[in-house]
DNA sequence: CTGGATCCTCGGCGATACTG
DNA sequence: CAGTATCGCCGAGGATCCAG
């Protein structure tokens, strides 16, 4: 018996099925974004700068179903709501975060070996 | 000066413009499958079973691009390719294989909080 | 076996306008 | 301020046919 092996067809399917619950264009970013701090529906548009209020609505509807945040109305006039990591949002923040920064921190080498594929396909 | 906050705006659109070079349908999934074991073209395409061919073509075009996996083509009869993770590809998987693992192991809790949100919304 | 070229569909996503 | 409804674009991605 395989023992957390992850390579596994079936695991593997499992990966990309939940990868693709959070690796739409804004989920991650989102998250991330709320891991800072909670945050009102309009701070967050702010934030992000570039997320359309639909994709936000969905994205967060999206989070608050997968467990991921919270969604807290504030009947004041006008009325606000708060959204804000659950525990579950803020363990996954950490396998998130490292990825994250790994990617960024190898951003130059991906870019260094683009621009190499590049100019091989160009002369070669 | 913030010491690796990782959650500046900046850094956000860095974060969400590598993970859009890896977070295609497809990526991971290879970049997993290969990482098991360097394959062939009709290996991984069999692995994966699902993926259309062209699919796994511009997949592993753009890993290859990007210095993930290396190409090496076998100039048998009839031909062979063998692609296989490159040190930055093999390097990539530890941080993607951290967060396949969360997901994988908190399916569930993922699962119970979309049946509690959906219940809620149909009697609420 | 590897993979390029084409056609076509479907859905993500943005823009806009409107409601409470 | 927060959210819904509608429309239209565009690109990801699958099916298929063809070539080295």
């Amino acid at each position: 018996m395989e023992q957390g092996h992850l390579s596994e067809t079936n695991d593997l399917r499992c990966i990309s099925e939940a990868l693709s619950r959070v690796g739409d264009k804004w989920s991650i970013v989102v998250v991330m974004e709320l891991a800072a701090a909670p945050k009102r529906f309009s701070e967050v548009r702010r934030a992000l700068d570039g997320i359309s209020q639909k994709m936000l609505t969905a994205t967060l509807r999206g989070l608050e179903r997968d467990g991921f945040v919270t969604r807290t109305v504030y009947p004041t006039k006008p009325p606000s709501v708060e959204y804000a990591l659950t525990a579950l949002g803020q363990e996954m923040v950490v396998p998130v975060r490292a990825l994250g920064t790994w990617l960024v921190a190898n951003v130059e080498r991906v870019e260094t070996a683009r621009r190499l594929f590049d100019s091989d396909r160009q002369s070669g």
